[in-house]
This record gives C-alpha cells, sequence and structure tokens, in this order.
DNA sequence: GCATGATCATGC
DNA sequence: GCATGATCATGC
C-alpha cells in the first residue's frame, strides 16, 4: 500500500503503538532469535506490507521518509534510554566523498525518520516486546548544523585518506560507527592503501537517548548555543569561546563576575563553575541539550606549577568477572573510550602546596578530547587482553606490613604498563572488597588514566 | 618526588 | 549503601 501523505502514514504507524511484535508478525520471522535486523523487518512486512530492500532512497520514497524500529530501555533510576545507537547505512568511502552535504547518501536517505521505539526487557522473548511509540523525527535546525558539521568531518577524513582512523567520538552526533561481522570486515579507501574498518552513519545513543527522553517524557534540556552561533563555529570553538576571557584568572576574580560561589572543595563545584561561564547558571551540567546529544563528559584537572596533574584520573570501578567473559569488541573499557567526548576543565596552582597551603586555583582553559583509535586499537587493546589473562590465571595479593597499616600489593598492571592507563584501588576503605572470578576478595578497584598521559593530551 | 595502595566526602 | 570525584600515606 502507498501512503499518500505523512499524516496516513504516521496515523497507520501508531495503531502499532501497544502492539508486541508476536501480535503483528504473519510470517513466524518473529520465532528467530537471531537474526537482528528482523523486528525491523517484520514491521516492514506485516505491518506497512512492502517487501524488505536496501535501496538507497528512504523506504516511504514518495515521502522522502525511512523506517526505524529501535529498542529503548529502562534504567535502575526508572528513567528510559536508548539501548543502542541508530544505526542508518553503510558508508560507500568511494562515493561519499563525491557529494555536499545535501546530496549525500545519509540525507538523501534518512532526513525524515519515522522511528518506532520498542521496549527492550532483559530474558524477554522477542515475540513480547511492545511497540511503545511511534514518531516522526524531523531533524531541528539547531541539530543539523551540528550534524552537518560532523558530516563535513566524516568525510574529510575519508578525503585525507584516514579512513581507517575513523572513530565514533571524533564526532558529536551524527557518527562513523562500526558495521559489520566482526573487525576482519575492511574495506578499501581511496586515497590510501590501508584497509579501514566498513563503517555506518549512526545517530549516537547519547543523541538517541536524549530524544526519547524529550518524545515520551517530554523532557526539555537547555541549550547552550543557538543557531547563528552555530552556523559561524563549531561547537568546540564555540565552547572555547566561552570560557577563554577567564583564562588566566583565580577563581575570586571569576567568581566576582560571575554569580559563581567559589567553594573548590565542594562537589558541585564544577557543575557551578562550568555553568556560570556559560551564562546558564544553575544548570546543571547533564540538563545541557548539547553535551547529553554528543555523550561530553565533564573532568576537572588541577595541574601542580610543574604543569601535571598531582593525582592520576579515575573512571568507573572494575568488574573483574565481566572483564574476564567479555571480549575485546564488546568490553566496557573500549566501548566507553569510543563513544565518550571529555570536556576537561583545566586549573592550575601557581605554588606548590608546601609553599603555599591556601595557594588558589586559577583557571587554565578546556579541552576536548577523546581518546585516539590509535591509542584504543593498540595500548589499550593490549591492556585489556594482559588484565583479562592476569585474571584468568589468578591476581597475586600480598599481605605487606607498613608502619600503622597493613596493606594489600597486587600484580594489576601498573601506571609505567604502557604509561598510559592502570587500574588502582578506588574503594571506601579496605574493607570495602569485590569477589574476583576465583573467589578471592580484593579491594574494589577502578581503571585510572595516568597523570603523565592527561599532562601530554592538555599540553597546548 | 614518585609509585602505589588506602581512604575521605558528598550526593543520591 | 553505593558510586564517584578527590585526596592522603607510606616507602623507596
Amino acid at each position: 500500500m502507498i501512503y499518500q501523505t505523512e499524516e496516513q502514514l504516521l496515523h497507520k504507524a501508531q495503531q502499532a503503538e501497544g502492539k508486541t511484535f508476536g501480535e503483528i508478525d504473519q510470517y513466524d520471522r518473529v520465532k528467530n532469535e537471531r537474526a537482528k535486523g528482523h523486528l525491523g523487518q517484520i514491521v516492514e512486512e506485516s505491518f506497512f506490507g512492502y517487501v524488505v530492500n536496501s535501496k538507497k532512497e528512504a523506504d516511504f520514497s514518495n515521502l522522502e521518509i525511512e523506517l526505524k524500529v529501535t529498542p529503548i530501555k529502562k534504567n535502575k533510576n526508572g528513567t528510559l534510554s536508548a539501548k543502542e545507537r541508530l544505526v542508518l547505512n553503510i558508508i560507500n568511502y568511494y562515493e561519499e566523498i563525491n557529494y555536499t552535504f545535501h546530496t549525500s547518501s545519509f540525507w538523501t536517505k534518512n532526513k525524515n525518520l519515522l522511528l518506532m521505539f520498542y521496549l527492550w526487557i532483559p530474558k524477554q522473548k522477542r515475540a513480547d516486546y511492545k511497540i511503545i511509540k511511534s514518531y516522526l523525527h524531523r531533524f531541528p535546525e539547531e541539530d543539523l548544523i551540528i550534524i552537518k558539521q560532523d558530516w563535513e568531518h566524516i568525510v574529510g577524513k575519508i578525503r585525507d585518506g584516514k579512513a581507517h582512523e575513523l572513530s565514533e567520538a571524533d564526532t558529536n552526533y551524527l557518527a562513523a560507527c562500526p558495521k559489520g561481522a566482526n573487525k576482519s570486515s575492511l574495506r578499501k579507501q581511496p586515497f590510501n592503501d590501508e584497509l579501514a574498518m566498513q563503517r555506518a552513519f549512526s545517530l549516537k545513543q547519547s543523541y538517541m537517548t536524549t530524544l526519547v527522553r524529550s518524545i515520551i517524557n517530554k523532557d526539555n534540556l537547555v541549550h547552550i548555543a543557538n543557531k547563528e552561533e552555530l552556523q559561524k563555529k563549531s561547537l568546540a570553538k564555540l565552547l572555547q569561546d566561552r570560557f577563554s576571557p577567564f583564562i588566566h584568572q583565580s577563581l575570586t576574580n571569576i567568581a566576582q563576575q560571575t554569580e559563581l560561589q567559589v567553594n573548590t572543595k565542594s562537589k558541585a563545584f564544577l557543575q557551578e563553575f562550568v555553568s556560570a561561564l556559560l551564562g546558564i547558571s544553575g544548570t546543571k551540567l547533564n540538563e545541557i541539550d548539547e553535551f547529553a546529544k554528543a555523550n561530553i563528559q565533564f573532568k576537572t584537572i588541577r595541574l601542580e606549577p610543574n604543569g601535571r596533574p598531582r593525582e592520576h584520573m579515575s573512571f568507573k570501578n572494575i568488574n573483574f568477572t565481566q572483564w574476564l567473559q567479555e571480549d575485546w569488541n564488546s568490553s566496557w573499557v573500549k566501548n566507553y573510550f569510543e563513544e565518550t567526548k571529555f570536556l576537561f576543565v583545566v586549573f592550575y596552582y601557581n605554588e606548590t602546596k608546601k609553599c603555599n597551603p591556601n595557594r588558589e586555583l586559577h583557571f587554565q582553559g578546556i579541552k576536548l578530547w577523546n581518546m585516539p583509535k590509535t591509542i584504543i586499537d593498540n595500548e589499550l587493546h593490549t591492556f585489556f587482553l594482559h588484565l583479562q589473562e592476569l585474571i584468568h590465571a589468578g591476581i597475586e595479593l600480598k599481605e605487606v606490613r607498613q608502619k600503622n597499616r597493613t596493606i594489600v600489593q597486587n600484580n594489576l598492571p601498573k601506571a609505567d604498563f604502557n604509561n598510559i592507563c592502570h587500574i588502582r584501588p578506588k574503594a571506601r576503605n579496605s574493607k570495602d572488597k569485590v569477589a574476583l572470578p576465583n573467589g578471592d576478595k580484593i579491594i574494589k578497584q577502578a581503571f585510572w588514566l595516568n597523570n603523565t598521559y592527561i599532562e601530554n593530551i592538555i599540553k597546548p
């Protein structure tokens, strides 16, 4: 059946709300628990009644609307998230470089998306997943400006012969995500002999999560930039410009010019500082639209007079059982650094603590950073495998008596293992332990980036 | 002064 | 009670 108008199509799509895939499926496809694309195909065939295709134009080509069936999940705290990124069309490295954004394969196929969200529930059968919302998505103009910048970045890399260095966290909303059975799905690229992973355009999981929450929960986030500003400069440049007037000023000075409450000890300090400087005092950082969609995480860095942070930078605690079981491609550490961008907010001290215990922080600047693909593929990968072997062999624990305490030494990778990252404790106290796969207990450990690596990242 | 292990403080 | 960001303590 051909839908003549958008209204007709949307009206039909909304009739699927509340239905399960088992109810929709007419050809017994739903019994196949393995084939990944099948839920979309069931909707295409059994609900809309058209033949599954992989054409360049959108599914409902007369209306230029592309159909996407995509999962959402409920978090422990009750909020909703997109379960995955939304994978769009595969990038043809030889063709995409000949287009402009408006003639690109991305835009041709995906300018209007009919999104059908279903609720994914762990261990539930696919037949029982329920469609909860059908929604026609048109990219808001502010989003589209950033997406266009993202597309230019991706195509720019291909044109520079760097398709093999494409990485998801390079861009903000639109990404080039890996697509293929495994990492051996390699393709040729036009300006370099090196083979590149097959990739597809995708909307980041963070972008989709923000979308889900605005559609279903009617969440409204705060924008830090308007269309006019974004048209003139990238998000990165815009951030630089917002922060640059305060560079080299002490926090006391900055406080006088903003509504900032200076309490550097406060846990909300970074939050208050950044929102004051962005001109949106009182807004929490996770309520900022651009950062939520691009999955930008904030980290504070405090430099000593020698230009190096005194402390390493900590991340999530390690789940050793999970680390042992997962393979590299599905591992937390790979996915986290591939998909997360960081906004480092950098401060420095003029004097050492010894010299002046009441020394004051000064603002040095910001750095928008994501881990480069080469580091992820080499150092981080090796680190992952090494730790896996250690866990497999059983981590060695040895009690050592010190002056006033007893410590437990271990053979986990230290800061000198690869000069990038290491494992160190992060716990309440020495009784705050987790079980290792072999049954031993170890003080909770976290993943850390070395302070020397951080120092290099933020070096001008 | 660095490397490594331990712990504090706060918010939810 | 726990996760997270931040910082301390000891030995070399």
